[in-house]
DNA sequence: GTTTGCTGGGAAAGCGCTTGCCGTACCGTA
DNA sequence: TACGGTACGGCAAGCGCTTTCCCAGCAAAC
């Protein structure tokens, strides 16, 4: 492994001179020596130690993003957002999962911290645990007080810059869509209540069905993990407890668990949206193409990664408190869900 | 940003002895010493310097995964795998997406050597392009040379060790199996040709359905990116040469595209099974939730993932040339294909 | 001819850490 | 009492690079 002293040797002059050569300096130098310098690095295979660099110069070019599970497509389309923006800014993106381990979560910021990475964008994690919540805050903030810069996407517990999408405004116009169509009677397929993500959604759900006066008794929410698995379980559940046959419409709380209540749906032989509709959260990619396809709230979700990078990137002001990106819910309505009426009804 | 030495100061002990507190050493230190060094470090909220650490002690815990695109599924798992894995053993890793573009993946590969990963991992590259891949090939050997590890996952163009789908083999079952169900005439939905895995899965596919005496010609071939857009505009193509008249069968070289192509049916209101049969190849998670469930070829993805971080971490004899870690592909037949009785074709 | 101003090269001081080596204190043993 | 052995601290030499500062050389100005 070549280093600049040998390239600088082997080219016959300084350290200095073969530094400023191979790496970007405002110095000018001499083309013949420029040209020297070239064919020493080349010939000796030299290729730049990046810690060296780092330590030296004070600088890197890597970022990191935090997020639950990249086989997750929710996270993957978020993740892919912010590659995609990061590939073009040349920077290093260090990803890690933490599979929801707050744990894990909290490794991973003090690795990225002692690895000095430029920023960090922490996605999914959202845990409602008082005591993980603090130790997280305290990292983040030592990091920050090292002059690292943190964005979050989709939470809400940290004075740090973050890309909020509505969970709530899509929650509440998706019960108001719902509630058009005539569906009065709900089911509901819950993720764990301690996720933010989870608990605004079902506030906003649950708050505009109280303004219609539509009733959404505890016995018909029923929860799972956040997972494909987690919402067929729970449509399992509500089965077995005779729910299905009080209600008009089933929601699920992200569309990964919609993916596998419909598919608990079809192994039950209920007719989507025949005779129960269904819709999900997120729109995620492959829903569009389930049968039927999924009636969802679309979020952007390769923007709000991109977002999120832009507003770690971005200089600003340090008078200036957090920022907060918004970003807007929208219902999309497909052929998951079903106009209720007269006669419909099972 | 609090450094050792002053961390040591406070403590009062030198740098030697506060370095061994706090990084584990194999020397001991006097817990007096020991528990003022800690208490230092806690109240200077001292976080150890990762570049200087890889600097001095010449080793670092990051491992480097290149690969297409996060927001593809296939991808997703094995990087999913690879991650899970990864933090089994305390790694960090380093993920970028290349989105197919090979100067991109040259550029990554480069600064991973920059950043002194321990391993690079290579997934779903595989151009056909002679003098790409050359110079990739250049990059990973010099990469090499400088003790880097390196693995590749479903491709054999270069001499590292490599996790390699049974991409002939699986075709050439799934083939087997179509014909099984009475199916001779085949459409199929490939991708980009100078991408090794398309080229292997299609050759396994013809030369079986050639042992069959079964037709596959050309016009019968539609290609188009290897996306789910990819594969829907290529059936539509197929549609429009009035291709689908003269099958029983689509195959897509994919599943991704195999959605797009079931969308385009659906779209065509082209009835799967009844009336066409659909095939697709990787068994990504969301296809056994389409409707009809897709069949395919299934690979184990994730642990795909997982074996070329094994690959690349297992210490192993410089004598040995590079592994070869073969992964069987196994045929599911789920809803989207149908025997083909008498009468029941078109 | 002397001074001034500029260009471009080099010496060397770090950046924050690890670790080989030496030194000291203290133990047990003969 | 003397001596070898062990335990544990500290000194200092790097790791590979960037960058500040200094200096030589030369052209232009006086």
């Amino acid at each position: 492994m070549a280093t600049l002293a040998e390239v600088a040797r082997q080219a016959g002059v300084s350290l200095a001179t073969a530094s400023r050569v191979l790496n970007g300096s405002t110095r000018v130098v001499r083309a013949e020596l420029r040209d020297k310098v070239v064919a020493a690095a080349t010939e000796l295979r030299y290729t730049p130690n990046a810690h060296a660099q780092a330590l030296a110069g004070n600088h890197t070019a890597s970022v990191g993003v935090v997020l639950h599970d990249v086989s997750d497509p929710y996270f993957a389309a978020i993740a892919g957002g912010a590659m995609r923006h990061a590939a073009e800014h040349d920077l290093l993106v260090m990803m890690s999962c933490t599979f929801r381990d707050p744990d894990r979560e909290l490794a991973y910021v003090r690795m990225l911290h002692q690895q000095r990475a430029q920023a960090i964008i922490l996605a999914g994690s959202g845990y409602h645990d008082r005591e993980r919540t603090e130790l997280l805050r305290t990292a983040l903030a030592s990091y920050q007080a090292g002059g690292g810069r943190v964005a979050v996407v989709s939470q809400h517990r940290f004075d740090v810059d973050t890309v909020l999408p509505d969970n709530q405004g899509g929650a509440r116009a998706l019960a108001r869509a719902l509630l058009d169509l005539g569906h009065r009677d709900f089911a509901l397929v819950t993720g764990p209540e301690h996720l933010l993500t989870v608990r605004d959604r079902y506030l906003g759900f649950r708050h505009e069905l109280g303004r219609a006066a539509a009733k959404l008794p505890n016995h018909r929410v029923a929860d799972g993990g956040f997972t494909r698995d987690g919402g067929y379980a729970a449509v399992r559940s509500l089965h077995e407890a005779g729910v299905l046959d009080e209600v008009t419409c089933v929601v699920a709380l992200s569309d990964v668990m919609a993916i596998g209540a419909l598919a608990a749906l079809r192994d039950l032989d209920i007719r989507v949206p025949d005779r129960l509709s269904l819709a999900g959260f997120d729109d995620i990619p492959t829903v569009r193409d389930l049968a039927p396809p999924l009636s969802t709230v679309r979020l952007p979700l390769e923007e709000m990664g991109a977002r999120a990078l832009d507003l770690v990137l971005e200089t600003r002001g340090e008078s200036d408190g957090p920022r907060v990106v918004r970003v807007a819910a929208e219902v999309v309505l497909r052929g998951s869900t079903a106009r209720l009426d007269e006669g419909v009804r099972r």
